[in-house]
RNA sequence: GGAGAGAUGGCAGAGUGGUCGAAUGCGGCGGUCUUGAAAACCGUUGUACCGAAAGGUACCGGGGGUUCGAAUCCCUCUCUCUCCGCCA
């Protein structure tokens, strides 16, 4: 969510850079700032009504107190008319203090300089690349070589819960754990504390982090309790610091969490679905990093190049666009998409989401820090990244070192898997 | 799941209807003293909103109610603790 002091300070600005976005946000910014107009007079009003009552209440006590009976009930009768002003102003407050906060949860993020024109993904601008697509004698899909050599099982999924719950099985099963333990490993090297966070999480945090309130057909629910699972584990790792006032020399909070991550992916049927490629529920290491203001871009440019070297690491072919306008997150200011080339499907598939938030999150959460010596509070910055998500780096995996002989491990994950060839 | 107790500022802890945004202690910050530090002493120390400012308003776990007036009374939700039950 934007501030009302973002929009009302440079409101012309920000509707031109919104325009990136391809489409005209100048209706609701113009509405928020109306809205909030409407908002000061009343609680101008509202408080001024109340002050007088206040001082009224405290009068009646006094002249109880000295015997002036006829005098305290006299006041009484006044102060019941005011209260009656006010509980008005009161209804009419909330009122449009509701009403704004719609309006402003409208408004997405104001893009970073950087965010390119477009309208779709093909606009995206490639950054970088790396990595070698590798030639391969038979190009086979995941599936079919996960099929082959036992290693997921997706009609058992179907049959225990539903399409996209693969069940992994022996080397498919321990390639998930090396995996998780390897991105856990290298986090932790880059200064990242590992957290294990819930894998539940109530509305607040929802909201917080902007699942909710629009979002919420995206979320497995637990109605009975008014839970839901988490898409992420951005929710719980960036929900740590609701409500938090952080002090500036705690910067940077460099946070890692493992998690089971649940999907409804409604609305996306048909699409991309096969094997690996989008799954209901799916594991992931995400990072996360809470940032001065002045130092946040800074730390998106590390974060990228932390993600690169991991899918170097794992010796996969790869690319970095940044999201262009039409493509960039709701939330977000400016996000890198990685993407890894699949050899067996010919797929670019993306496999982690780099983003700066700026304080649009900070608004939301109440993620304060104060300047030292200052007694005034700011937003900070929040960013994170998926350090990385293990199905689409499963699927390369398995299509990129496929030989006749079976499957080869990249020599980074051997440690944790134990065995340097699937076959 | 059942019975009971509780939730107050960074922390501890007082306050059971009227000048309480809240005593007191600890901690933090500033100062005096000191070569420096400690001790002692003095001062200061929440968040948000409205206002150009003076100042005002709201907040004592969340929400609602009673009252001229609520941290204090009532309802409800959440959480914590003790006991019982169940249990990885």
């Amino acid at each position: 969510m934007l501030t009302l002091y973002q929009i009302r300070n440079n409101t012309e600005e920000i509707i031109k850079k919104l325009s990136v976005r391809n489409k005209d946000f100048s209706e609701p910014v113009y509405e928020a700032i109306k809205i909030d107009d409407e908002r000061r007079e009343i609680k101008g009003k509202s408080d001024l009504i109340l002050a007088e009552s206040n001082k009224l209440a405290k009068s009646i006590g006094q002249l109880f107190k000295e015997g002036k009976q006829a005098e305290a009930n006299q006041a009484k009768e006044k102060a019941i008319s005011l209260k009656e002003e006010v509980k008005k102003l009161a209804r009419k407050l909330n009122e449009t203090e509701n009403k704004l906060l719609q309006v402003l949860s409208e408004i997405p993020n104001i893009p970073n300089e950087l965010v390119p024109e477009g309208k779709s993904d093909t606009d995206n601008e490639e950054i970088r690349n790396g990595g070698i697509i590798p030639k391969l004698n038979k190009k086979v899909p995941h599936w079919e070589l996960a099929d082959k050599y036992d290693l997921i099982d997706f009609e058992l999924g179907n049959k225990i819960t539903g399409a996209g719950f693969p069940v992994y099985k022996g080397k498919g099963a321990k390639l998930q754990r090396a995996l998780i333990n390897f991105f856990l490993e290298e986090a932790e090297k880059a200064g990242f504390t590992e957290i294990m966070p819930p894998l539940v999480i109530n509305e607040d945090s929802g909201f917080g982090t902007g699942q909710l309130p629009d979002k919420e057909g995206q979320m497995y629910q637990i109605t009975e309790d008014k839970l839901f699972l988490i898409p992420t584990a951005e929710v719980p790792l960036t929900n740590i610091y609701r409500n938090v006032i952080l002090k500036a020399e705690d910067f940077p909070i460099k946070l890692t969490a493992y998690s089971s991550c649940f999907r409804r992916e409604a609305g996306s049927y048909g699409k991309d679905v096969r094997g690996l490629n989008r799954l209901h529920q799916f594991d992931k290491v995400e990072i996360v990093q809470i940032q001065h203001p002045d130092k946040s871009y800074e730390t998106l440019d590390e974060m990228v190049a932390y993600v690169e070297l991991l899918v170097q690491k794992l010796e996969l072919p790869y690319r970095i666009v940044r999201l262009c306008g039409g493509d960039l997150g709701f939330t977000s200011a400016l996000t890198y998409d990685f993407e890894v080339y699949s050899a067996g499907q010919g797929k670019w598939l993306e496999v982690s989401s780099v983003s700066n938030f700026e304080s649009f999150q900070a608004n939301r959460l109440k993620l304060r820090f104060k300047e030292t010596g200052e007694k005034q509070t700011k937003l900070a910055h929040t960013l994170n990244g998926s350090a990385l998500a293990l199905p689409r780096i499963v699927a390369a995996l398995l299509e990129n070192n496929y030989t006749e002989n079976g499957i080869k491990i990249p020599e980074v994950l051997q440690k944790f898997t134990k065995f340097d060839f699937i076959n």
